[in-house]
DNA sequence: TCGGGGGAGGTTGTCGGACAACCATGCCAC
DNA sequence: GTGGCATGGTTGTCCGACAACCTCCCCCGA
């Protein structure tokens, strides 16, 4: 309220736009000169406008074509959040696992529910490979295609992406060449198996606390990773 | 890759002070101009930059002060969300309650172990007033306390920023109001009840079914509103 | 010595104009 | 009919300028 700037209210006018049905996702915007003389402000106001909404997912703008509505998914809106969470100091981070943790035990139980026997095979395999390997870089992706291909079986887009934006970060810590990692390895391919046989069991409660305490395995070990505990 | 813009430069440069450990929570960035000159692109290209990452929760900016880094907080950046997140289409919306009824079961089991007595008390007289009370505005009010007191208690500040931006959206639909309002109110009650039933015996599944039960009720009524479901 | 007022410099907010890079459409030549 | 091209429109970027605002420090008075 009170006093608004020239960009607020630039950033007012699109949502209304998109607000009120008057674009719909798809849809093109007015061009930033058009804009700009209807909404009353400069050029530059309006780009710093849809500037904002295109970081939040909302608007895709494509040079020398023009800004476009996006598709509005759930699941792209949270996938904008990667940006920001490459940023979040660790401390912040492990606040996240405890979202993590419920999240992806619920799609371990969803997925003890659905899945058949062509993907149990393929879990398998994946985890044969997983076990085999020693290449920090093979196994960090392995991992990541383990858990991935279970959350797919939710079915929910907003659900794996927001437990793909919380592991892209974790990968980035990578555990494996620690210290400690052929620890971390034994214990980790040890969570994989028992997440996998409550699968194989259509057990949703196992499926579930396993893979709850894979995730919360991972959380100490990162807690252990945690620099200087001073500031 | 490939070709970079000017404001990816920007954008690039930026990331890279906070991430690399230059800049932390709460320090200042460099003017728009020195970073102009610094990272050789023009002014209006880094306030693009910027504009970008204030959007999501990482800087913050001040007129005739300059720009900060803001204090990189899990619940922060979620709470970015919910610009967001008001302008999904409900289609998009009923994709999070899913995300919604798992969250807030697991508030209800962590408040179930760890509420204590004059807690109780509070919640129990809070849903005195709002089974008295027929104004739609006090019902939504009282309601949303209701469930952001219990969220409070599990102390993870994420879980509740998450949970509080898809209540936000949620309450814009305002259901009490609707045809089928009279209803509506009658389960949400009992639900409520039930809810606190589970918290005062200190079972933490009781609560937590009990919450899940809640909010798929309020998807249920969700979905009755949807409009035409053509296209 | 302490406190307040005021000024000066620095910083963000906004505008206008200009040009380059790029895209989409339709026309034209073949 | 088809492929290439010209043309108008759109975004990307830069420069310069000024207003609004904030912060800090100096100076003056009590």
């Amino acid at each position: 309220m009170s006093e608004t700037t020239a960009v607020e209210t630039a950033l007012h006018g699109l949502r209304a736009l998109i607000a009120d049905g008057t674009l719909h996702p798809g849809d093109r915007l007015p061009s930033e000169g058009e804009l700009s003389e209807r909404l009353g402000v400069s050029r530059g106001s309006i780009r710093e406008a849809i500037r904002t909404l295109a970081a939040l997912g909302v608007l895709d703008t494509r040079r020398g074509a023009g800004s476009f509505v996006a598709q509005l998914r759930a699941a792209d809106v949270i996938q904008s959040l990667s940006l920001t969470v490459g940023l979040l100091p660790l401390e912040s981070i492990l606040e996240l696992y405890e979202l993590r943790r419920v999240l992806e035990a619920h799609a371990a139980s969803l997925a003890a529910a659905r899945i058949d026997e062509a993907t149990l095979a393929e879990l398998d395999a994946l985890l044969d490979r997983l076990e085999a390997t020693t290449d920090p870089e093979l196994q960090s992706e392995l991992d990541h295609r383990f858990h991935m291909r279970i959350l797919s079986l939710g079915g929910n887009g907003a659900l794996g992406a927001m437990v793909s934006v919380l592991r892209e970060r974790s990968r980035a810590y990578r555990l494996f060449p620690s210290p400690d990692g052929a620890a971390v390895k034994v214990l980790s391919d040890a969570g994989h198996r028992a997440i996998l046989r409550g699968l194989e069991a259509r057990d949703p409660v196992a499926a579930s606390t396993a893979a709850a305490a894979h995730v919360s395995q991972t959380e100490t070990w990162l807690r252990k990773l945690r620099p200087d505990p001073a500031g």
